[in-house]
DNA sequence: TAGTCGTGGAT
DNA sequence: TATCCAAGACT
């Protein structure tokens, strides 16, 4: 059990680890308040990997809270587009017009503080807190869940928010007085995220606790931590349609609220549709479609939901022209060329097996880091 | 408390 | 192919 276990002894062996195995990381070369917030926001449910060329993108177009505040929406997406969670974004920015409103542009070095501004939960708070203020507070993430209950061997289930709070009031006493909090947190986060590895085998040669680990003493370490297993993902069919009208494809802006809010897609509608059918749901668009050819199925997983997609490649005849007030109404069809809709608008990955057929690409490709 | 909210790498 | 799950937060 964790509230058995001397905490005080796993310092000193982890801060000395620390010094000679921290990565070098982007958000570590400047850890200013405003950097650390985007990089954690950043790695929230997402591995470094993935959050590297996009932390140097966005912070390098919004160097600072005012930048973030004032960015449009389409191009804030964008500089999301393919990172997933799409609301730590758009919260984000909601706070940061807070920060710039309440505190001046400036981050407000005080933990309740930060807790209260949109996206910030606990962990986020502390990790700001310690990692720009060197304020001491715990960060508990995945990764001191996971050593943590391994060092101490407890089988507590760790989705009970019950045990967050327990660990983070643990942490918080041991951390009293700490000269360096925010190396602390990092160092139980790297020790996670690289020796005490979430699969496979740990390096147990390579950790720090070696010796004190009471999982590895007990050989129960593939069994912790304890966690109860997710629900099993619904199936949706989905119908996805690829309307071109000569170098120009059909996309539509996604409602406010939901999954992929705010994002564009290819139209598409719930269920299975025969050839006919698809002519009747585009002339019922105020569309005259030409040809209809059916494309290859594809099937993209989400963490709740599992699409199943039909598609189909539509050819209409010339299609009208739309204001700008038109275009942005969401589930409204605008028609763009191709190209320019790869730079304008943030299309979800769950698309990527169609992208194709609008000549661009999406999901995996890795972009380039232009200014 | 439990469901919602993405994407991709690793096994 | 199937499953897990990653520097979580919101409702």
């Amino acid at each position: 059990m964790i509230t058995d276990f001397n905490l005080q002894i796993l310092i000193e062996p982890l801060l000395h680890w620390f010094a000679g195995h921290a990565r070098v990381l982007p958000w570590r070369e400047e850890p200013t308040p405003y950097r650390v917030w985007v990089s954690e926001i950043m790695l929230q449910q997402t591995r470094v990997e993935a959050v590297k060329p996009y932390f140097e993108r966005f912070t390098k177009r919004l160097p600072d809270v005012e930048a973030l505040a004032e960015c449009p929406e389409d191009e804030l997406l964008k500089l999301w587009e393919g990172l997933g969670y799409y609301n730590r974004v758009r919260n984000m920015q909601k706070a940061a017009v807070q920060v710039m409103e309440e505190y001046g542009g400036k981050l407000p070095a005080d933990y309740e503080k930060l807790l209260k501004l949109k996206g910030i939960g606990s962990y986020t708070a502390g990790a700001i807190a310690s990692i720009a203020y060197q304020i001491p507070v715990p960060a508990v993430d995945g990764n001191v869940f996971r050593i943590l209950t391994r060092v101490s061997a407890d089988d507590t289930d760790i989705m009970k928010p019950s045990f967050r709070s327990l660990l983070e009031k643990e942490l918080r006493e041991v951390m009293q007085g700490m000269e360096m909090p925010g190396a602390f947190n990092q160092a139980l986060m790297e020790l996670g995220a690289t020796v005490c590895v979430p699969n496979g085998a740990p390096l147990c040669e390579q950790c720090p606790w070696n010796r004190l680990c009471l999982a590895r003493k007990e050989g129960r370490i593939a069994e912790l931590p304890v966690r109860t297993k997710a629900k099993a993902r619904r199936i949706e069919k989905r119908t996805v349609l690829v309307i071109r009208d000569n170098d120009k494809v059909a996309i539509r802006k996604r409602p406010e609220k939901g999954l992929l809010a705010g994002l564009y897609e290819l139209p598409n509608v719930e269920g299975r549709y025969s050839q006919d059918e698809i002519v009747h749901l585009v002339k019922e668009m105020q569309l005259s479609p030409i040809r209809v050819q059916k494309l290859e199925n594809a099937k993209h997983i989400f963490s709740h939901i599992e699409w199943q997609m039909e598609g189909y490649a539509v050819l209409v005849e010339e299609a009208g022209f739309d204001t700008e007030a038109e275009k942005m109404a969401e589930n409204h069809l605008i028609f763009v060329d191709a190209e320019k809709s790869q730079e304008k608008y943030a299309i979800p990955s769950a698309f990527a097996a169609y992208a194709k057929y609008m000549g661009i690409r999406l999901g995996n490709e890795k972009f380039l880091v232009t200014d």
